[in-house]
DNA sequence: GGAAAATCGTGGATCAGATCGATCGCAAGA
DNA sequence: TCTTGCGATCGATCTGATCCACGATTTTCC
């Protein structure tokens, strides 16, 4: 994991369907050495895929919404429950585990605030298990860099 | 933007390299056709691009930190003199204004929690008009979803 | 109901790019 | 000095993208 390495990965970030000629040249490599560690990239899981950037709000999924939720118990099981449980809604684009209270933070998307609230009610409300919820709406996204910092 | 769309663009963000054969198998189309309607989902900016999915742990950055900031006046300007100096950040991934208190709450990457601090004290903690921010450490990520809901 | 427009399917031709193997050069390390 | 690893270059081959033309079908709208 080189310097060039770092560069074939950003420029990657920037643009998955790069010709390997046109990558190449970018990072200063001739095209098949290129390929040989972009494919060593993949193998390694460096590269764990590429995807399309789709737009979320030219899809109809305009509103993003941050919910912190407090699981009754902590246990790894209850983790394992609750995990599995949010791995089903489709809407969870995002779940963490996080330090201190052993709170859980969830990044949803929906098509306005009351597929929201059908969301919070009817899916998430019935996983067992949870002490509470506090929602955090978000009214603009800012920034949202899909560029890792390999500098 | 039909369900033929959308289960194009379901196939792309998970693999955003699917050869247009395939791609046109999997909707149910014959290459053609499906190369025009990739061609205009591109054009109309659904999808905005395609990126290398890059490991996050495997290119050093295993800490993420959700960082929310309270700012002291919430004036327009502000908000955009904000912006403007998060935006030279690179370990921010993601920004967003939220409602309420207009907290803005700021998705981090680092590469431990020393980097981390260095980041809040010598970066954030230098930007004018900050009246005070709140950490939230994750412990793991538990789901990160590449997968838009497009039923 | 009927005409117009949009969309799709097929086939063929062409072109760009990926891939692979072989060979050579260079530099670091044993 | 010899070996090893990495890159450069070249040529051959294969795959995939793109574009065209044509006919058929579906959808839309009057």
């Amino acid at each position: 994991m080189d310097q060039i390495d770092r560069k074939i990965l950003a420029a990657l970030q920037d643009n998955g369907r790069m010709k390997i000629a046109d990558l190449a040249e970018a990072v200063g490599l001739s095209p098949t050495p290129c390929a040989r560690r972009v494919a060593n990239l993949e193998d390694r899981g460096v590269i764990s895929g590429y995807s399309a950037r789709v737009n979320q709000a030219e899809v109809g999924l305009p509103v993003t919404i941050f919910v912190a939720v407090e699981l009754e118990r902590q246990s790894t099981e209850a983790l394992q429950a609750f995990e599995a449980a949010v791995r089903r809604f489709d809407q969870v684009m995002e779940c963490y585990l996080m330090t201190g209270s052993r709170d859980i933070l969830l990044r949803v998307v929906a098509r306005d605030l009351t597929d929201f609230d059908q969301f919070l009610e009817h899916r998430l409300m019935r996983v067992p298990g949870i002490r509470n919820t506090r929602s955090s709406f978000t009214l603009r996204t800012m920034i949202d860099r899909n560029q890792l910092p390999l500098g």
